[in-house]
DNA sequence: GACTATTGGTTCGTATGCAAAGGAGTTTAA
DNA sequence: TTAAACTCCTTTGCATACGAACCAATAGTC
C-alpha cells in the first residue's frame, strides 16, 4: 500500500519540492566535478551577467535572501572564483568580478547548466517544456 | 538593466527553485502559527496517512533522505507531535504514530494545506492547474 | 551455528535558506 | 548640520538537505 509515491495525495507544495529536489541532485552531479555548488554557479552566472554588481543587487536578480549570499559569496571567494572590490564611492560597498580561473572556463561552465537544463526535460514535448516554464515563471512572478 | 527577473534566463532550474521557494514561504506562513515547520507537516500528514510507519518507510514514501528524516522526526517529537514506538519483532524499528495532540487539529492541519495549495495555484485557469500538477509529477517521478 | 551482507537509525560535516539583530556608512530632513 | 532613517553587509540561530561513516540488529549463506 505504501510502496509507490502513486499514493501521494494531490499536493502542488509535496510536486514542486519534489521536482526541485530531482533537478538540483541533476545540476549537482553535472557540477561537482568543478567543485561548484548549485547556488555557487547560479551567483557567478549572475556575476558574469552583469560584473561588478554588489550582494544587494544579486540579491534582487536572484531573488535570494543576503544573508545566504552572504556565506555563497564568501566561498565562491575562498575558492578563487570571484574578487571582492571596495567601491570608492560607498565604503557599504563590494563589488563583484569574476576571477581569471571562472573565465577561463566560463562557456563550459555556462554549457553544463545548459546542457542540464535539455536532460531535465528530455522527456517533454517541445510544447510541454514551452507550458511549464509559462507556468512555473508565471507562479513566482506574480506579485 | 538589472531591474527584474525578465532578465533571467531560460532556466528551468532557476524557474522551479523558485517557484519552490515561494510555495514553500506561502506554506510557512500558513504553518507558523501552528508552530510546525513544512516539512515537520509533511512527515506529520505521512504518519498520519499511514500510521506506524517507520523513518525507513516515511523516507521511502516521501522522498527523502534517512539523515533529513531523523531530525524532523526528533523535533516533531520534542514538539509533541507525534510518539516513538519501538518495534517488538525488529529491535532496530522505531514506529511512529500521531499524537493526541496532532490528532485533535489533524482536520484543521490538512485544510491549511489545502487551502494553502489552492491559493498556490489561484491565478491558474482549471486546465493549467491540472496540466501543471502532471507536468511536475512527470517530471520527478521519471526513473 | 558462524560469517557476511543488509537494513534501520543516528551522527558528522558542509551548504543552503531565512528571520532578526548588529555595525558601519550614507542620505534625508528638520 | 546634525539626528533620524535608510542601506549594505555580516553574524547568529534554527531548520532543512544529503553524502558518508557508524553502530546495532536482522537476514542470508555455507
Amino acid at each position: 500500500m505504501n510502496n509507490l509515491p502513486g499514493n501521494i495525495p494531490d499536493c502542488t507544495f509535496f510536486f514542486l519540492a519534489k521536482a526541485h529536489q530531482k533537478a538540483h541532485g541533476l545540476l549537482k552531479q553535472k557540477l561537482a566535478p568543478y567543485g561548484l555548488t548549485n547556488m555557487q554557479h547560479l551567483i557567478l552566472e549572475g556575476i558574469w551577467y552583469q560584473e561588478g554588481a554588489t550582494a544587494a543587487e544579486l540579491s534582487k536578480l536572484l531573488i535570494l535572501d543576503k544573508a545566504t549570499l552572504s556565506g555563497i559569496i564568501d566561498r565562491l571567494d575562498e575558492g578563487g572564483w570571484i574578487k571582492k572590490q571596495p567601491d570608492k564611492a560607498d565604503k557599504r560597498v563590494l563589488r563583484l568580478y569574476p576571477s581569471d580561473k571562472a573565465n577561463g572556463i566560463k562557456e563550459e561552465l555556462i554549457e553544463v547548466r545548459k546542457k542540464g537544463n535539455d536532460f531535465l526535460l528530455a522527456d517533454f514535448t517541445m510544447e510541454e517544456k514551452i507550458l511549464f516554464k509559462r507556468l512555473l515563471r508565471s507562479l513566482f512572478l506574480t506579485d
